[in-house]
DNA sequence: CGGGATCTTGACGACGATCAAACTTGGTGG
DNA sequence: CCACCAAGTTTGATCGTCGTCAAGATCCCG
């Protein structure tokens, strides 16, 4: 079921990796499974907590809205949308995850899942079973400290994130999607200049809250400005100046 | 300073209560109070841990972004303003903190406050010293317990903000607020069908991502509707099914 | 290679921002 | 206690941005 792909070995947790995914180093988990050892045979982690590269296929959801908070994931490959799902309307979407990002932190608090998972493309990802964590021997204390740290990140990104989204033009927030996109592939070194931008017109337009026609529109302006370069779904950033000075006018 | 009000003593700490403020029982810092046994004097909780009943006059700065994250608190009465400063534009509002809420949760997470807080009305609180807090003797697991559940509502609480915010009209984004506001007074139980919207026009409509002329419009074009009542900051909701409806249209 | 989904482009209109002016309120000091 | 002034609020007029509807182009998956 797994894509043949060429291995390596990951100089972090000692196993087989594959190109194109994120390394151990640089993912989100990764101070989470230094804690487990990396569930080394000879951790004394019992197997089945820490479960590696599960892959999943473009469109598959990895967990639904309202279902109990089991695992949380952290995306070696590829990328998923978070969405809420809604019966008579069109479901709001609420983020996208990279590789390298963790997703589901949010379940921890509340026990349920807030939102729907699925994937954008072909992906993989690591799952840490939490409820099975406690069997680990590993220090409780440690573990909460490092969810404490995860969800403060993540209410301090929300609120920037609504700052941005409430007072900024459409032309704006796109300007801010490409290079926020752009910026947290390099960050986990997936991507030499030219990226892949997974997800559809009307994704990026529901999650900025604009409309799908405006987000086509305004990213050709972009490129007849030679700001940027565009081959589908294919994006090159060709000045960044101008862009972050677009997406930081008058705030 | 303080102002004088009739007293009484609140039947969950046995200290002297002012009307118009929040009982304990009602407050969003009591779990952790609990825990604290109310720092009664028999509880070894040492003096300075909890901090009861700060006054707090109306313009007055509570904290300000980027400080080093010390308490965090509670307000026992009056109502803030949670916002993003800038030098050259015109400041972020990002919350507003009503009579038994919480203040500050996100510094926990950060060493930091991740933005400044100041007092819309001449208000009280109470500290919580968290640096200080390890003296207190109490187990860290459970205060870390209730942390991580402080944090994980915040974060819920954003995604619903961030859904909402983007997609709604100018209307939906003002009743929702309205009948926010109003639930999180009553929830409290300080308030009595008629309640005091302690924030300007112009505050309301930076945290609503509107200009303060569309507020007072739609406020005006609710209260010809019949829908509420205003006397300038003071506000009655007259129609709450018409109200409701308005604010959940087509999500 | 075909067909359905996605993307682009155009025309039009509505919502809400901006500018401007009159009015109200609340705080201050005479 | 009242007058005054600054700040906040209301209301009107105008204009730009962006959503909607529609048609055509392109892509992508089976």
């Amino acid at each position: 079921m797994d894509i043949i792909l060429p291995s390596t070995t990951c100089n972090r947790c000692q196993k087989p990796a594959h190109i194109s995914e994120v390394e151990c180093e640089e993912c989100g988990l990764d101070p989470i499974c230094a804690v487990l050892n990396y569930s080394e045979p000879d951790s004394g982690v019992p197997e089945g907590i820490l479960v590696r590269r599960k892959s999943v296929k473009r469109g598959e959801t990895l967990f639904r809205k309202g279902s109990p908070f089991i695992s949380f994931f952290a995306v070696k490959s590829g990328s998923f949308k978070a969405f809420i799902p809604h019966q008579d309307q069109v479901d709001q979407i609420v983020g996208f995850h990279l590789a390298g990002e963790l997703i589901g932190t949010e379940g921890l608090a509340s026990e349920r899942y807030p939102y729907s998972v699925r994937a954008l493309e072909n992906s993989s990802v690591c799952e840490l079973c939490l409820e099975r964590l406690p069997e680990s021997g590993r220090s409780r204390d440690v573990l909460q400290q490092a969810v404490i740290k995860l969800l403060g990140e993540e209410v301090a990104f929300g609120r920037e994130l609504i700052a941005s989204l409430v007072h900024q033009s459409a032309e704006q927030r796109i300007a801010g999607f490409i290079l926020d996109i752009y910026k947290r592939l390099t960050r986990r070194k997936m991507v030499t200049g030219t990226y892949l931008l997974s997800m559809s017109r009307s994704d990026i337009g529901n999650y900025l809250g604009l409309a799908s026609e405006t987000v086509s529109r305004i990213l050709t302006k972009f490129q007849k400005r030679g700001l940027v370069k565009l081959e589908h779904k294919r994006v090159t950033i060709l000045d960044f100046e101008t862009m972050e000075s677009i997406s930081r006018q008058q705030d």
